[in-house]
Formats: structure tokens, C-alpha cells, sequence
DNA sequence: AGGGAGGAAACGTTGCGATG
DNA sequence: CATCGCAACGTTTCCTCCCT
């Protein structure tokens, strides 16, 4: 997708990843992202299917600045001190006109002239008032993308629980794991032992357990079943640890959407001010 | 009064280095 | 390797200015 052409409906703001997909949303200078890796999410399609579910949270709870908003802010490049309003200046530097003016539409400006030499002093006052009708003629929220207003009037979609939770990292087989099962991996101390198999897992404010199956004394195939075992042991015992220690995050919603938490701190994990204009060169 | 060029701002999109 | 975080680029919107 070449830049600055939008993305299909279904993958607003959703871009590809090798690992997964990328949730990158911007609302007022704020930028909301979020990433959804096929390995977290058990699959290509579930981590689509969350990134699109995060990425319609996002729409529906930071709607685009209303059009009227964004057309009173000023300028830098404003002269006059009000959006929209701006004079002529005949070549001698007198002002020959105050003139309001404000963009409806692609096939509707509105815009009045108030020319000094008819109405007087009270031209630029007069303009201003202009500006201020007109922009009462403007309504609706600005335009981002062709997907976004459907996507916000749309209702929510599947309740979450049929979207899978996301997996620990323990859950997830690595493209190296040489095992084909997570957290079991062969050991060769050196080139004369025969090896072993090692089950390990880590929990978080536990440290690792681990147990090493000998293949001299089980044999290969065996070992390796053992130490499968083992680990399925292991994860057992860690979602028991960490069920009985979740009494207080149970309090707080799994795998809520972050961004409808009014807590600055979390806010500002996955959100980040964007160097508007700072950053683009200059045309 | 009308029209259009120029350009600032905003945001979607992509790339890539850093981190654990 | 997965994820994070940021910078930068291209397009669109629409304000400002200037010319006829």
C-alpha cells in the first residue's frame, strides 16, 4: 500500500506486520496504537480479528475534531487574529477590503467582501461577523478516512468472548524452539554426553522451575515425552499461582481496551504525541 | 466577485532501530 | 523473535493570499 493512499475499510488503520498486525490510530495530534502478534494471538485471523476489534474501540470513543473546530483554529500564517478573516491590501498598503471566508465544501465557499471605501471603519468588525455566520453553516466532523464514520456509527460487533485472550509468552513456540513444544528445549553440556531434555518455565515474581530428563537414563524419545510432560506440569502450576495472585487484577477487566481508562498512566503506554508539522520538511 | 495557487496542519501509512 | 517506539513521507483538507 504506497503512502497516503487509505487502506481498504476493513484494515483502517491496520497495517501488516511480519509478525502480526499494527494498530495505528491519530486523533488530535495523539496517536493510539496498539500491535497484534499471531503468535500472541493463536493465529493470522484472531489477530486481525483483535486488531480490528481495538482498532473500532478507538473510533467509536475519539471521534474526529468537529469540522467548525479545526476551521477556528488559527493559523500560524494568519494575519488578522481571527480564522477566516483576512484583508485586501491595495499596492500602496491600504487596506482596500476586509473579506470573510469559509470552505463548506469542494463545490461551496462561502465568502463576502466588506470593502473599506463602502463600508468604513466597520469592515473588518463586519467581517468577522460574517465569519461567524458562516461558520454556523458548517457542521459534521472532519473527514479522515473513507471507513472511519461507518466504523463509528456501526455497533459494536462479537461480544469479547469470543475473540481469544492473549497468550503469556510461555504459550508461545518460538521459530528456533527446537522441541515443536514451548519451554522444552535439548541440552548437550558438552560432546560427549548424550544430552537431556529440559522443561522450564518462568512466572513472573516466582522465578523459573525447571526439571532435565537424561537421555542415558530414559532414552531420546522417552525423555523428550517426559520433559512434555513436565512442562504441561509446569504451566499447570503457574495458572494456579497466578489465579490465586489475581484476586486483586481481577478487579480490573482482562484485556480491556486501555484508551477508555480515563488513567494517564496507561494512556500513555500506547499513546504518544505525534511531532505534528515539526517533522515534515518544508515543501 | 470569482478563482486559483501556495502552503500549513492533520493524519494515514511505512520503515527501522531499540529493547527485552 | 516479538514488541515497542519514533521518525518521516504522501495525501487531503482548507485557510490565506493574490491576481484578474
Amino acid at each position: 500500500m504506497p503512502k497516503g493512499i487509505p487502506n481498504p475499510a476493513a484494515m483502517y488503520g491496520i497495517y501488516l506486520r511480519s509478525w502480526g498486525y499494527e494498530v495505528s490510530i491519530v486523533r488530535n495530534g495523539k496517536r493510539y496504537f496498539q500491535q497484534f502478534g499471531r503468535a500472541s494471538y493463536g493465529g493470522d485471523a484472531q489477530a486481525l480479528r483483535q486488531a480490528q476489534e481495538w482498532r473500532d474501540g478507538v473510533v467509536r470513543s475519539v471521534p474526529p475534531v468537529p469540522r467548525r473546530t479545526r476551521a477556528e483554529k488559527l493559523r500560524v500564517n494568519n494575519t488578522t487574529g481571527v480564522s477566516g478573516v483576512f484583508c485586501q491590501v491595495a499596492p500602496g498598503g491600504k487596506v482596500r477590503a476586509w473579506v470573510a471566508k469559509t470552505y463548506i465544501g469542494q463545490d461551496e465557499i462561502l465568502r463576502t467582501d466588506f470593502p473599506v471605501n463602502t463600508v468604513g471603519e466597520s469592515a473588518q468588525a463586519l467581517a468577522i461577523e460574517e465569519r461567524a455566520r458562516q461558520l454556523e453553516r458548517m457542521d459534521g466532523l472532519a473527514k479522515l478516512h473513507p471507513a472511519e464514520e461507518s466504523i463509528r456509527t456501526s455497533p459494536p460487533s462479537a461480544p469479547a468472548g469470543l475473540l481469544a485472550p492473549k497468550r503469556s509468552k510461555s504459550e508461545i513456540r518460538r521459530s528456533t524452539n527446537s522441541s515443536g513444544v514451548s519451554g522444552v528445549h535439548f541440552k548437550a553440556p558438552n560432546p560427549g554426553h548424550p544430552g537431556y531434555w529440559l522443561a522450564i518455565t518462568y512466572t513472573a515474581g516466582r522465578g523459573s522451575v525447571s526439571k532435565a530428563f537424561s537421555i542415558k537414563e530414559h532414552g531420546p524419545e522417552k525423555a523428550k515425552q517426559l520433559a512434555i510432560e513436565e512442562r504441561q506440569r509446569q504451566l499447570e502450576e503457574k495458572l494456579a499461582f497466578l489465579q490465586q495472585d489475581s484476586s486483586v487484577a481481577a478487579r480490573t477487566p482482562p484485556l480491556s481496551i486501555p484508551f477508555l481508562l480515563d488513567q494517564p498512566s496507561q494512556a500513555s503506554s500506547l499513546q504518544h504525541g505525534m511531532t505534528a508539522g515539526g517533522t515534515r520538511p518544508p515543501q
